[in-house]
RNA sequence: UCCUGAGUAGCUCAGCCGGUUAGAGCAUCUGACUGUUAAUCAGAGGGUCGCUGGUUCGAGCCCAGCCUCAGGAGCCA
């Protein structure tokens, strides 16, 4: 009884003429004899000859596109062009039929917006296999980049009362029956009567809990599921995604800026190695999608050298304040063509200010640092200025935003009058004004979009295309 | 949520200025072929034109509302 081998290890193989069991899904079945056979275990498929004149009729007709089979047989060197090794079969079972006439995928190209409604099926094309065998090595080379380095992994809480950073829109999280739900005499809700005694809501991020560990461990990060019940329909948001929020004691900014560029280039690199097969196809499937594009539509570099040109490159890093000077200078601006004039300093970016600077100024990822104080969150350190705070966004092309962060606002007095300023209530985080109180330090922390990390690593444009099961306003289908 | 565009066969799309029986490629089915590479060749079947209402002698096409999808914007990771 020979054990079952993997695709991906039959194809590496050097032996041939060896016995060998595989199982796996059909994706062709061409000229009644050569079945197309994919496991999920590489983006190749194994060609499975039958010798067709020796095999049941009707076996023959169940091996559809989709269908579940076994084959026994040879390892062979193949006898056609194409493919160096492939088996010929001496016994194949049907392990579950697949119907050709309901069956959606079929041998064909489908559109992503297809696809992603047949998000249960999606696994079983070429695109998405390898998509997710990417998304697998990332997460995977995320941990292995921090473990390497001490940090310690920390599972915040995913429902918590606090949204006192004011974050977004959250999910409640709550045990009311629905059509009767508990009031007080004024009217009100009352929380009293609800599971955990108080209102609760889904995490929008577990940097508040991360910094408490820190604050002891040294250095934490957190990978997990985060919620935001935004109304966004972009190609960049959804409604609940996977963030990586790691938090270093006796870090200052240019310390967390270095420590993100190191880990987005070292997973990066680690997928390049490890899915070398997977990005090659997804370059590939990008190319030939450009060729539908005008001429100047076109991108300069392929998917495998913008990958290589960011690991290359520093990442260009400057201020807020000298990025609102280069902008205010630009060609688009002097003639008008922003949308949003740069008007002066002090309000945000705009997407289209972003994707000037990181896109047709820099053409590298950029980090923009030292933003002001009023567009950015409570817990931000505060420079001499009085102005600014040290905040850092990693903007990457076609991309946007993929990582926010700053140094932490480590001074109570100043975090506190922070609070006041900005409405923020010091009774209901009065555990993380704690960490000021008893031996607080510098300290400093990112998060990092996994699904945005990934849209970059395999040119995917929508987001929804990386998650399997994405979940967005309107829909939570799966 | 706002702006723009789209919704026609299983999929991708064409459908003229409102006019007779709504088309193509791929997929599927039947047959042929048998070292193919999204195989090829011949033939066949397949439609609530997103939904509701309106205008009209007549609506896939015009109008209104709604639903869904895509792209862009805002919010952000």
């Amino acid at each position: 009884m020979t054990r079952r081998t993997k695709i991906k290890a039959l194809l590496e193989s050097e032996q041939t003429d060896i016995e060998v069991l595989v199982k796996g899904w059909v994706r062709t079945f061409r000229n009644n004899q050569f079945i197309a056979l994919n496991d999920g275990s590489t983006n190749h498929n194994l060609q499975v000859v039958v010798d067709f004149e020796n095999t049941n009729p009707a076996k023959l007709k169940r091996l559809t596109t989709g269908a579940a089979i076994s084959v026994s047989g040879t390892l062979v060197a193949s006898l056609g062009k194409g493919q160096k090794v492939e088996v010929k079969a001496k016994e194949i079972d049907i392990l579950g039929d697949c119907d050709a006439e309901t069956y959606p995928i079929q041998p064909k190209k489908h559109s992503l917006e297809f696809l992603r409604e047949n998000a249960h099926l999606r696994f079983r094309t070429n695109t998405f296999g390898a998509v997710f065998r990417v998304r697998n090595t990332l997460a995977y080379a995320i941990h292995q980049f921090f473990q390497e380095r001490g940090f310690v992994y920390l599972h915040t809480p995913i429902i918590t009362a606090s949204d006192a950073e004011g974050a977004g829109e959250t999910f409640h999280v709550t045990n009311f029956d629905l059509n009767r739900i508990p009031k007080t005499d004024d009217g009100e809700i009352n929380y009293e009567e609800d599971f955990f005694g108080r209102a609760t809501n889904l995490t929008v991020s577990g940097q508040l809990e991360g910094e408490l560990g820190a604050l002891a461990l040294s250095d934490i990060y957190t990978f997990g599921p985060t919620f935001r019940a935004e109304n966004s329909n972009t190609t960049r948001h959804v409604a609940e995604f996977w963030m990586i929020e790691p938090e270093m004691a006796f870090y200052d900014l240019n310390d967390n800026m270095d420590l993100a560029e190191a880990l987005l280039k070292y997973v990066i690199k680690y997928a390049l190695e490890k899915n070398a097969d997977d990005i090659e196809f997804l370059t590939q499937r990008l190319l030939d999608e450009e060729k539908q594009k005008p001429q100047q539509a076109r991108s300069e570099m392929n998917l495998v050298e913008k990958l290589n040109f960011c690991l290359d490159k520093d990442f260009e890093r400057l201020t807020y304040t000298e990025a609102i000077d280069i902008l205010k200078e630009s060609t688009p601006n002097k003639k008008k063509k922003f949308q949003y004039p740069i008007e002066g300093w002090g309000t945000d970016l705009q997407s289209e200010h972003e994707r000037y600077l990181v896109e047709k100024h820099f053409k590298k990822p950029v980090i923009l640092t030292d933003y002001p104080k009023q567009i950015k969150a409570f817990y931000m350190r505060q420079n001499d200025d009085g102005k600014t705070v040290r905040a850092m966004d990693i903007l990457f092309p076609g991309i946007g935003e993929m990582v926010g962060g700053s140094q932490r606002e480590e001074r109570l007095d100043k975090l506190e009058q922070r609070m006041d300023e900005m409405g923020i209530s010091k009774e209901e985080l009065w555990w993380y004004l704690d960490t000021r109180r008893f031996g607080t330090c510098p300290h400093a922390g990112f998060g990092l979009g996994f699904e945005r990390l990934i849209m970059f690593v395999t040119g995917m444009g929508n987001i929804r295309d990386v998650i399997p099961f994405p979940r967005y306003p309107k829909n939570a289908e799966f």
